[in-house]
DNA sequence: TTATTCTCTATCAAATAAGTTGAGAATATG
DNA sequence: CATATTCTCAACTTATTTGATAGAGAATAA
């Protein structure tokens, strides 16, 4: 799962994308039309904007902005910023490429060669969304038993 | 991320799996073989026999087996058990769906829509696999900048 | 009847996640 | 320059989850 943070920071910049090249946004503003803790949103926005994705501002008029272009910016960059990796096992990440703890050799583990598999696939998918494409929204899940997986 | 119980539970999976219609295997072979300590994989192995996926019988000569064929207990079935859904986001899942805290309105959220397709092509993928399937191993990744995500 | 092996609930510690505090630094405006 | 505004940043708190253990109990075979 994605943190609430990792999803925060994706409505952030979902936000800014949406206001792109018309001035600084505020983080009070950001953080209502959100719905995100406005404390909590300016750790993340710092993050952001230390990892080149924001740019920002201090003083009157200020705010943050995107930095590089919404078609330049992928889900699976942000996914990879926010919490290191797509893979969903440490050993299957290419860039947070760890060990897993406990585990028998990595030459021998099928978790791993199957999991390597659905990093690739899930990949694919994450690098070709762009935060300028428009998404189609899906009708909201009422209750129990429905057709979503 | 799985987690490490849902990984000790996959790899406890496969070695049944690897002795499916060879008698009962007795937890502490499996947690050796497996690298798995023995206290928590009786966790695991009650939580996976109370939903029908082993069975078991104590006393001398006693263990436990797969109650279903390996051909008919799939990667996803595996993960949707332990950790509750595919799905990267709580209102993405089809099974556990659940409305995310703090979101804005389900039928407007993108991060959403989106996340209902990446859990389908995950299940597609891991539903389609099966714990009789050979898996071709990956070799073992060793140190930085590799070749895999 | 005893050794063996699984069952179950409770509990604990460590790690992670979520969110807050508060002091500080840059900026625009008058 | 003084002030209001807005971002910056590290430290901290609290809640939740995760990983693991303890220990009493129940079934089974010999």
């Amino acid at each position: 799962m994605l943190s609430q943070k990792t999803r925060y920071a994706i409505r952030a910049m979902q936000d800014l994308a949406d206001r792109y090249g018309q001035g600084p946004a505020q983080l009070a503003d950001i953080a209502e039309r959100q719905n995100i803790p406005p404390k909590f949103l300016t750790v993340i926005l710092s993050e952001l904007t230390r990892f080149g994705l924001v740019d920002s501002q201090r003083g009157r008029d200020g705010g943050y902005w995107l930095a590089i272009a919404p078609v330049d910016i992928s889900y699976g960059d942000l996914i990879r910023i926010m919490r290191g990796s797509l893979a969903l096992v440490p050993c299957a990440s290419r860039f947070a490429h760890e060990k897993c703890k406990n585990c028998v050799a990595e030459s021998d583990c099928r978790t791993r060669a199957l999991m390597l598999e659905v990093r690739d696939r899930t990949a694919e998918l994450l690098d070709a969304i762009k935060l300028s494409d428009p998404i189609e929204l899906a009708p909201a899940d009422l209750g129990e038993g429905e057709t979503t997986e």
